[in-house]
DNA sequence: AATGTAACTTAGGATTCTTGTT
DNA sequence: AACAAGAATCCTAAGTTACATT
């Protein structure tokens, strides 16, 4: 698919197999939650109880499943056309003021509760279903599955290009009215929606420069006394120089010879100490080189240019640099994209100009620009590249390693840690995702006058690998970046820091998790009080417990304001008025892109107070573009979690929800299955976490062609297995009677099938042929024999093809002689194995198929407490190695240490 | 309160490496 | 031995959060 996207996210991936449309949203199989309509009943939901009881049935349902219940009967979707017009006549009404609380809602449209269910539609197959977090105490229901709430994802996958959606509107609100909203009565002014929250958008140019200098620290460089501006070359010794004064942690015996400095770094267990926080002093010595900076460009061969209307084009190293950048990328969907091109080519235009081509010729358009002699370059050099020898490999390869040998490792308090992201980025066409306005501006070099580097007072200052003088060097010990710099496309800081493997980010890493597991001990409190506040007087309230709501059942990102030269993308906070839409009697549809452009797509179930609010916070005066939540900001709502627990942030609700999700869900194990049936219930409660968290990955160009090619090779095994049975007929002609079993034929197995089959096996069998006839010819030479002659294999050959002759005959007239040898025993036996390999083959693809657009890597990496991981393994006797790739092993050390069996998130 | 800055985590796609097949 | 599929790693974009400044 070219870059085109459809213009409504809708559609997207067409080429993928995803069947359902997305138009129909698959139904929410959802359980009906005795919708309470009136606050008044609400006051029940108080209880504690009440909400929790939801949840389960919630998570019950699993999908579609057997339960009875008619609740458990997925409740049909509505069309949000329909639902619109069944909106409609009750709208206004809702929001009233009613009694006692300020709950809206006046019972008077009773939605009709659950009873809908009658109506199932079948749910598309590809539904997923997020399962959903919920407390503890439901722990033994929730072994059931739980299905909850269903999304639609239609293909959900997709990655919806989005479609673009003015923000204009939203900021530029009609502020004025904001006093409006009428009669909503819902009571104080402040339920009025508040119009915009911010009035004129500013934009923030980001001048670069100019003021740049960031706090004060930053020491010009000459005035740095950098003496010795020797790099340090191996890190060790030299950390003790100045020995830690008043090293809070105490520093590992300096004395020893390095090579047990060397163990004695491999043991230190940086999580038997205090975590440190924010602003705290993170290190006594820090020694490192910095950043390593990409080679100068290496002009062209003169052979290679780009062509202008036709015309080759001489460019200067600067400006057919640029070229290339694009010329690389001409296969690509970027280069199609308008976008891409439109920003490329502003840039590209202005390189031009002031490097302009020997040929005096005038860039007027990109359309014109013929990069491909530049493609083919390029094309041509991987090949070489491809073809060289082990040993030239080799060469490079150990040419590079010497090269970045050095940035490799830095030393903090005299412990050798791993640097992560050393190289500086090279210059390029920046790669924004979803409709990022900045995409295809072109990335420029770095050198060191951009870069400012943070290092100890006493460690010698690196000399770049290129010319040049660092743009400042400071040494800020409550920090642990190494560089830092300011990308000019978006004017985004840069860092430089340790890999994740350190005991920095290993120690933030352990703390995050820490963190979400102290929440579990103020959860139940905290959705307690959301849920009460659903029903609050006050405005700001209502919409916090809301949006907390969601936070907490489906995992949605805090969501920040976004700049207008962004790509437009929301969380939670910025959702706006048409992200959600409402379909009673109790379903929220979200579809909006969230982080990094990916759609979220989901139909959920949500508690009737919640639908109730979502529509008085759609209500009137608002409409397309207006903030869902106009009183709500990240901060205000980080604020008040801080209140209800120290530390308590809305992104800790994603951790805590996700290993909470997997670690319940790890409790499908099976307790006596192989290795490899355990490995993939960890993976199914992986992907459950991955579904929770919305990670999606695009699914790859030739799945399609991957999944036939595997159906292909099911449908051979069944060819094979009814091979078996018709032999089987001829030898036993009752066994049909016996087995009426076998008597069916297999699925798919049609004439046409078969006939490409057998062709497809006749042309494998005359290649295979072909090639043994060549390689013994090798082998005679060699020996210095005879070589056979070629009528041989012309005999061969016909002798293939007249056997191949029978298996027509045989499928014309559906019998099979018995192969010599074959019994009834030996035959059911192979039948038997048969099935068995059909069936693995099925599962396998099923799970394919699964997998095909869900990421698991993210939420093994970054929401799943290790610990769970390694405490599962330990209980069911499962090689970590077969969950742990060797880096992820390298991150987590801390959670091998400390979880045995029995430990639990 | 709105903006802006700083520092750090989280994320999917591209690239490279490994492994299983033919 | 060649290749292709999948896993792992690399890369850097895109978030969150706290705090400073206007």
């Amino acid at each position: 698919m070219s870059g085109i996207t459809p213009a409504n996210g809708a559609t997207d991936s067409m080429a993928v197999v995803a069947p359902n449309l997305e138009s129909t949203p698959s139904i929410i199989a959802a359980h009906a939650p005795q919708v309470k309509d009136d606050d008044e009943s609400m006051s029940e939901d108080d209880k504690p109880l009440m909400k929790k009881q939801q949840r389960q049935q919630n998570n019950k349902r699993v999908g579609g499943g057997t339960s009875s219940s008619e609740d458990e009967k997925p409740l049909n979707k509505r069309p949000r056309a329909s639902n619109g017009a069944a909106n409609k006549k009750r709208r206004v009404v809702d929001s009233d003021s009613d009694e006692s609380d300020a709950g809206p809602s006046v019972k008077k449209e009773a939605e009709p509760t659950p009873k809908t269910n009658g109506t199932s539609k079948p749910r598309s197959s590809t539904t997923r279903k997020p399962v959903i977090p919920s407390s503890d105490s439901e722990l033994s229901e929730d072994e059931k599955p739980l299905a909850k709430r269903a999304t639609a994802n239609g293909n959900g996958t997709a990655k919806a290009k989005p479609k673009p959606n003015t923000k204009a509107a939203k900021k530029a609100p009609s502020s004025d009215e904001d006093e409006s909203p009428s009669e909503d009565s819902e009571s104080s002014e402040d339920e009025k929606p508040l119009a915009k929250k911010k009035a004129p958008a500013k934009p923030r140019q980001s001048t670069s420069s100019a003021k740049a200098t960031p706090k004060s620290k930053v020491k010009a460089e000459p005035e740095s006394e950098d003496d010795d501006d020797v790099p340090l070359a191996k890190g060790k010794a030299k950390g003790q120089a100045k020995p830690a004064a008043k090293d809070k942690k105490p520093v590992i015996k300096k004395e020893k010879k390095v090579k047990e400095e060397e163990d004695e770094e491999d043991k230190y267990k940086w999580w038997e100490q205090e975590a440190l926080g924010d602003g705290e002093v993170k290190w006594t010595t820090f020694e490192h080189n910095a950043v390593l900076f990409p080679p100068p460009y290496v002009p062209l061969p003169k052979n290679v240019k780009m062509k202008y209307d036709g015309v080759a084009l001489t460019l200067p190293p600067e400006s057919e640099e640029v070229a290339g950048f694009f010329g690389a990328m001409i296969e690509t969907d970027h280069a199609q994209d308008a976008k891409f091109r439109e920003n490329f080519f502003k840039d590209f235009k202005a390189m031009l100009e002031q490097y302009p081509p020997k040929e005096n010729v005038k860039v007027k358009s990109l359309d014109k620009c013929d990069f491909k002699p530049m493609f083919e370059h390029f094309e041509r050099e991987k090949e070489k590249k491809k073809a060289m020898t082990k040993e030239e490999k080799k060469a490079i390869k150990e040419a590079k390693d010497k090269m970045e040998a050095p940035y490799l490792f830095c030393v903090v308090d005299g412990r050798k840690e791993k640097v992560g992201n050393f190289r500086a980025e090279p210059p390029g066409l920046f790669r924004g995702r979803g409709e990022h306005p900045k995409k295809g501006t072109l990335k420029h070099r770095l050198c060191p006058e951009d870069i400012i580097i943070n290092i100890g007072k006493d460690a010698p200052v690196p000399v770049p690998n290129i010319p040049g003088k660092w743009k400042g060097i400071q040494h800020d010990n409550t920090v642990t970046w190494l560089a830092h710099w300011k990308e000019n496309v978006n004017g985004n800081a840069k860092y430089v820091f340790l890999s994740a493997g350190s005991s920095w980010k290993g120690q933030s890493d352990r703390a995050k998790f820490e963190k979400a597991r102290e929440l579990i001990k103020h959860v139940d409190k905290i959705r307690k009080d959301y849920t009460e506040d659903l029903k609050s007087k006050v405005m700001a309230d209502r919409q916090r417990a809301t949006a907390l709501y969601f936070i907490d059942r489906l995992a949605l990102r805090a969501g920040n304001e976004k700049g207008e030269d962004e790509a437009d993308t929301v969380g939670c906070c910025s959702l706006r008025y048409e992200h959600v839409t409402l379909s009673p009697p109790n379903t929220v549809v979200f579809d909006f892109l969230g982080k990094d452009s990916m759609r979220f797509f989901q139909e959920v179930q949500v508690d009737a107070q919640v639908f109730k609010n979502i529509k008085l916070f759609k209500a009137e005066p608002k409409k397309k573009g207006d903030d869902l939540f106009d009183r709500l900001t990240t901060t205000l709502l980080n604020k008040h979690l801080n209140s209800m627990m120290p530390g308590l942030t809305a992104k800790v609700f994603r951790t805590y929800n996700a290993s909470w999700t997997f670690q319940k869900q790890l409790k499908h194990t099976p307790k006596n299955g192989t290795v490899a049936e355990k490995i993939a219930a960890y993976n199914t409660a992986n992907r459950d976490v991955a579904i929770l968290c919305n990670h999606q990955k695009s699914v790859s160009k030739t799945w399609d062609v991957s999944k036939t090619k595997h159906e292909d090779k099911i449908r051979a095994l069944k060819y094979q297995r009814m091979k078996l049975r018709l032999q089987l007929f001829s030898l036993d002609p009752k066994i049909k009677k016996k087995r009426p079993d076998l008597a069916e034929d297999e699925s798919d197995m049609d004439e046409e099938f078969c006939e490409r089959h057998e062709k497809e096996l006749l042309e494998k069998a005359l290649d295979t042929a072909q090639k043994k006839f060549d390689k013994d010819n090798v082998k005679l030479e060699e020996e210095g024999e005879k070589k056979k002659d070629k009528k041989d294999l012309e005999e061969r050959l016909k002798e293939i093809k007249e056997e191949f002759k029978e298996l027509k005959k045989e499928r014309k007239s559906r019998k099979v002689e018995p192969r010599r040898a074959a019994t009834e025993e030996k035959l059911l036996e192979q039948i038997q194995k048969m099935d068995e390999r059909i069936a693995t083959a099925k599962v396998q693809l099923e799970d394919r198929d699964k997998l095909k657009d869900v990421a698991l890597g993210t939420s093994k990496i970054n929401y799943i407490d290790p610990r769970i991981t390694v405490a599962w393994a330990k209980k069911y006797d499962v090689p970590l190695e077969k969950l742990f790739s060797k880096t992820l092993r390298e991150k987590f050390p801390w959670a091998e240490a400390e979880a045995d069996k029995g430990w639990i998130f």
